[in-house]
RNA sequence: GCCGAAGUGGCGGAACAGGCAGACGCGCACGACUCAAAAUCGUGUUCCCUCGGGAGUGUGGGUUCGAUUCCCACCUUCGGCACCA
């Protein structure tokens, strides 16, 4: 008894990681004989210490990456650091310290905590994008795409967070007050001119998921934030001759406009607008322009607007109506003008309502009474058969928007069209710590790229932090000075820096060869590992870098640099977990789990495994500090139950034969888990087999063949989940190092199978007897061994049974 | 308002072709060991009950021999979008 170890993980955990480390036990390396299986976590933000929400998502994916190991797959399983942005500048102001160094420090504090974990992470491949020799290719991304139309600058309206002094992308605009995604504050508009990479280009392929194994929940999340309108573009004509162009998707109710609206920064309003009308309208836009300043919340949404003066001529009947502005509509969609159709449109019945416009009938649905413009309380946006409609009257609802279209395509007015409410991804961002964009201005030339031997346009060290909040690249005494690239004259540098967004659309090129310097990435490496084959991370990432990445991708491969349609072709969310409060975890609130504590207390084995088991792990949940004692005992009683000295026993056939079928379900259900990423189930699956192998010992069945079989098989079940006490047990045991080389075993087929079974009885539908009978009994002996039953026979009262029914190896139901 | 997800014991959760509801774990109770405590081990643990049963997976219906699972309507919670023409 005396020799028989103790658990210590604060032992055993670091002396398997160096060794590891040592050994190259993670290196993944090109074998073109081998299928290659290419796993990623989405990379961290470097926030500093990590939260126990990193935990959860880094070690149910390491663990499918080990498994997927151990089933033959040459995996590759990389980590990299989203370093450039601007919490870094923001907590390096505070501190008075430089970016680069605070930056640098998390990422080495990160670094040891991921390393504590015993992930299987080769660190050969690890990616800053901070560090010049990654950005040089972000820079270079961006000359590519400008190269290729897909980088442009305009002026435009755009959002501005007044607290990180920066624009923002629509993506990074969130709830209804508008606020900025990172830290809270409403944002405001603000003209102009900044970099946008053309997104919308791609709306319609984005919208098509046929290459990917995503979850629906990400795929609908897309697919409503590129909001895909089909219907018509309808050119009206104002009395002054100007064509006015607006989105519907409504063509079949054309006939029902009465009036039409611009929005207040429409090009037209200036021109169509009356004398008589000029200071009430003037003065309209400039409420308007104000209120969007002003949160949002705070407007009442009764709808305003005032009438220009102008009228426009309606090209399907001629009718002359008056045009109106209105802060309903927005001129960030379709072509920031609409037909006003009262009586189909709920939002343009209000208007008409309050404004007096008149509200004209022109859809009948068939199930409803006739309606009457004059006396209807709410629109009817139903389709049903056009009337008032000129030719078209009479035209049935299934068929009108087709018709409708035709027709106005036939009479040269309008075509067909799609809208989408996706936008031009804005990458310009007024701050320091970021890539700078690789563009030079030029008085003759114009924006000019930096030439690619020229990158990276590296930023300055030796910068200050001015109270205006203005980006110390813009203040910088010489960094911007330059010459331009073509004619050598004097010229100046963007001083904008890339969203981060950008540094990790491509993060997964640069794991595939991190030292590179050719390209962004190495051709060999490319043509082996990707596409990615399982991507992990959080839902919060489904309307930003799961598009921008998928916009990427398509860009690159339309510009030759990449192949295939997509970059990842499986996708799984994990869950967030809350405090133990079930509040979100936040160090105001004071909810933080520190993973370094619980790692110290009970060894990061435990930690990983309590990970998998506490919640279903697309769900998440909140955190219990009492639950990880059974996880902890769970590996306690492993370690027991394989080092302690047993007496051998004389074990029955039958004692034997339980634990093998027992071992080889249980080794059936957790592979099955593994596949589908139910984590929970498949440490649930492990205690209940050491549960049974307790019982075995008790039997006799230590020492048995059969035992080792099943040690073997548990602790190879168990490598992905804790690598560390499954790799000191294997050597405990005296098996060759090491335990995560090993194959994957294979289900006995024949062990697994029952040979006696549990055969529910029904009466009734309500279960009143169980009986054991064999695997292989026949239909008819398995019916009547039911209808035999003592109990059953009190419940039918000597009746006959109406009919039986039979589920082979599950249940008998009796119905009388 | 629109789109989506989720509602199962005191708690986290399981039930993966429509077929034993509550696996596994926490917590709790009792017992063993101990002078005692911790740790460990064992037993029990959905509710009601007249001990024969009865009820039960958010609510109300439906399909079925049989529904946590399928269909319809609704309620609650959470997430996303929101004057998108």
């Amino acid at each position: 008894m005396t020799d028989q170890p103790v658990y210590n993980p604060a032992e055993i955990e670091p002396k398997w990681q160096a060794r590891w480390e040592a050994d190259g036990l993670y290196h993944a390396d090109i074998k073109p004989k081998k299928p290659k299986h290419y796993a990623i976590t989405i990379l961290h933000y470097h926030y500093g210490d990590l939260h126990i929400g990193h935990w959860y998502a880094m070690t149910p994916s390491d663990a499918r990456a080990r498994f997927m190991r151990m089933r033959g797959y040459n995996v590759m399983f990389p980590m990299g650091f989203d370093a450039f942005g601007l919490p870094a500048e923001n907590a390096a102001i505070k501190r008075g310290i430089h970016p680069k160094e605070w930056t640098y420090a998390n990422i080495e504090l990160m670094r040891k905590q991921l390393k504590s974990m015993g992930t299987m992470i080769d660190w050969r491949r690890e990616a800053i994008s901070s560090d010049p020799k990654y950005y040089r290719w972000t820079q270079w991304f961006f000359t590519q795409l400008h190269k290729n139309g897909l980088a442009y600058r305009k002026m435009a309206p755009v959002d501005w967070c007044p607290n990180c002094n920066t624009t923002l992308a629509r993506e990074q605009v969130w709830g209804e007050d508008r606020h900025c995604e990172r830290c809270g504050t409403p944002v405001i508009k603000k003209d102009l001119e900044q970099w946008f990479f053309r997104t919308t280009q791609y709306a319609e392929e984005l919208l098509d998921f046929s290459h990917l194994d995503w979850p629906e929940r990400v795929r609908i999340l897309q697919t409503n934030w590129i909001g895909r309108s089909e219907g018509a573009i309808v050119t009206f004509r104002t009395e002054q001759g100007d064509a006015l162009d607006v989105f519907t998707t409504r063509p079949d109710t054309l006939w029902g406009a009465t009036f039409m609206v611009l929005a207040p920064e429409h090009p037209l309003v200036e021109k169509i607008t009356s004398s008589e009308h000029k200071d009430i309208v003037h003065a309209y836009v400039q409420q308007t322009l104000r209120q969007s300043d002003i949160q949002r919340e705070t407007v009442e949404r009764e709808k305003t607007g005032v009438f220009t003066g102008g009228y426009a001529i309606n090209p399907v009947n001629g009718e002359r109506i008056p045009v109106w502005i209105a802060d309903y509509v927005l001129m960030t969609y379709g072509t920031g003008a609409i037909m006003g159709v009262p009586a189909h449109d709920q939002r343009d019945f209000e208007f008409a309502r309050k404004f007096g416009i008149e509200v004209l009938v022109v859809i009948q649905p068939p199930e409803l009474p006739p309606l009457d413009g004059a006396t209807m309380s709410e629109a009817v946006p139903a389709y049903g058969t056009m009337v008032n409609s000129g030719v078209l009257s009479g035209t049935p609802g299934d068929i009108a928007f087709d018709r409708a279209i035709e027709y106005v395509e036939r009479i040269g007015a309008g075509r067909r069209s799609v809208n989408y409410r996706l936008r031009d991804w804005l990458i310009s961002r007024q701050r320091y710590w970021g890539a700078p964009i690789p563009i030079v201005y030029c008085a003759t030339h114009g924006a000019v790229d930096v030439p690619d031997d020229q990158l990276p346009v590296l930023l300055p060290d030796d910068v200050e932090w001015l109270p205006t909040g203005e980006s110390p690249l813009k203040l910088h005494p010489t960094w911007k000075h330059t010459t331009c690239p073509i004619c050598g004259g004097p010229a100046e540098r963007e001083t904008d820096t890339m969203d981060t967004f950008m540094c990790s659309s491509w993060y997964h090129l640069r794991y595939l060869s991190p030292d590179y310097d050719k390209y962004p990435f190495d051709p060999v490496e490319y043509d082996y590992w990707m596409p990615v084959d399982t991507y992990t991370g959080g839902i919060e990432h489904a309307t930003m870098h799961l598009i921008y990445t998928r916009f990427f991708h398509k860009a690159c491969r339309d510009m030759g640099i990449v192949k295939g349609p997509e970059p990842m072709l499986q996708l799984r969310n994990q869950g967030i977990v809350l405090g133990e409060d079930s509040e979100k975890m936040s160090k105001s609130r004071g909810n933080v789990v520190a993973p370094d504590h619980l790692v110290n207390r009970y060894g990061a084995d435990t930690v990983r495994a309590y990970l998998m088991f506490f919640a279903r792990w697309d769900m998440g949940g909140p955190w219990n500090s009492n639950g990880i004692e059974g996880t902890a005992r769970w590996v306690r009683r492993t370690w027991n139950l394989i080092t302690e000295p047993y007496n051998p026993g004389a074990p029955t056939e039958e004692s034997v034969r339980n634990l093998r079928r027992k071992v080889h379900q249980t080794l059936r259900r957790v592979t099955r888990d593994f596949e589908t990423f139910e984590f929970n189930t498949i440490v649930s699956s492990l205690m209940e087999l050491l549960n049974d192998m307790y019982k075995a010992r008790e039997m006799g069945v230590a020492g048995t063949p059969a035992w080792d079989e099943a040690l073997d098989i548990y602790l190879r079940m168990m490598a992905p989940v804790t690598p560390h006490i499954a790799e000191e047990l294997w050597a405990f045991l005296g098996k060759p190092y090491s335990v995560h080389t090993q194959s994957w075993p294979v289900v006995d087929e024949v062990a697994a199978a029952d040979e006696i079974i549990t055969l529910v009885v029904q009466v009734n539908g309500k279960v009143r007897d169980r009986i054991l009978v064999p695997a292989d009994i026949s239909d008819d002996r398995a019916k009547q061994a039911a209808l035999e039953s003592p109990i059953v026979q009190k419940h039918l009262k000597g009746a006959p049974p109406r009919h039986v029914i039979l589920v082979p190896g599950k249940l008998v139901n009796i119905v009388t």
